[in-house]
DNA sequence: ACAACTGTAGACGACCGGTCTATTTATTAT
DNA sequence: ATAATAAATAGACCGGTCGTCTACAGTTGT
């Protein structure tokens, strides 16, 4: 098994599937993208849906390294890095031409009533991104930088689904601003008082 | 021209649509399900387009029209009218078994990037139910039932495009809980010292 | 040289969206 | 009533793509 063909084919099917979707894309054309002969598909995976939870799972990775450089920058408090995930992605879809959204909303849309597998894969990778926030939100509250009386679970959830429905709108409207919305109605929720100042990175 | 013919074959569609998303739907398969030949679907339609566009029509209009007894109950106050609005379609997504989600976010998702006509009266929908919650809020403003500072277009279209999120979500954990959440969260942010309580109806 | 495994080639049947002509049914004019 | 016209249906047809499979080729170690 060469990996690196299959990780190629994920690769490249990732891409089609966050632009097309999944039913609406199809083997031959990840193939032909990917410089693999079709052939040798259902040699590296058992058929269309093993193929899209493997990409499900690219996604998911990929998601979890973006938040990375953010994480770990020491410079930033915890609602810092709450604004500084959100300002990246702001920047990501501006560069994409507000095109494409959340690959896992997106999957979540399209195959949450269609498919059990996917709708099992997608809700566990939601749920990490969402136990990211909530625990930022927790350092938030210990670190007294954020004192409004919420519950750091739920308001993780809130700001997650959320975000995946400005993304939505984003999209029809080919503009930043439900983003941009989106940012400023989550922090007048944890600031109420505009106690919160960001310090670093402007934002669009 | 048959409307009537041509309506069954939109409304069948619609629904299929709704579960299945555009692409995942064939004709043959709405005109099997509308019990119309296939050899009519070009005389009522131009192409897959145009039908879609029409289905796109008839989601504006079925949605509008729940929207209808709740606007038109003079016993609701402005945001009690909100609040009946969300409960109605909390009540409908739990006889759906958390299925389906929002016909219109659906092909916002599905279609925005991909193709134009779509988007345009997609975002034009959107923007409809907006302006509904606007002038909800607009009205419970001047009643001195809203009594926080917000611009409430912008309110509005954060209430709308929460909402979907919300309903992605709700798709694939298969709970109301996400819905339940954003009603909760909006109702907060409308009232954040609980004045408004509501009267009639009890959430799920 | 040979066997075993990894990877490739390309055909397969089913179905798709879209279109076409022929036919039937309904409407209208005379 | 009958002929002319339009509305609507029937169903075959095309090029293309879907997901899948079986047979073949390349590589490797012995």
């Amino acid at each position: 098994m060469k990996q690196d063909t299959k990780d190629r084919i994920i690769e490249t099917g990732a891409g089609i599937i966050h632009h097309k979707g999944y039913h609406h894309t199809g083997i031959q054309e990840v193939l032909s993208a990917a410089g693999v002969p079709k052939g040798s598909f259902y040699f590296y995976f058992k058929n269309k849906e093993d193929f899209g939870l493997h990409v499900i799972d690219y996604f998911d990775h990929f998601i979890l390294q973006m938040l990375k450089p953010v994480m770990e920058d020491d410079s930033l408090s915890a609602l810092g890095k709450i604004e500084g995930i959100l300002d990246h992605f702001i920047d990501l879809f501006k560069n994409m031409d507000y095109q494409c959204g959340c690959p896992i909303g997106n999957l979540s849309q399209e195959m949450g009533d269609l498919n059990e597998a996917f709708g099992k894969k997608l809700s566990e990778s939601v749920e990490k991104v969402a136990n990211i926030y909530q625990g930022l939100l927790d350092q938030a509250r210990s670190d007294r930088e954020l004192t409004v009386d919420v519950d750091t679970a739920e308001m993780a959830e809130f700001i997650v689904t959320s975000w995946q429905g400005a993304l939505i709108k984003m999209k029809i409207n080919k503009s930043i601003k439900p983003l941009a919305l989106h940012k400023r109605y989550v922090f007048n929720m944890l600031t109420p008082n505009g106690a919160y100042k960001k310090e670093k990175k402007t934002m669009g």
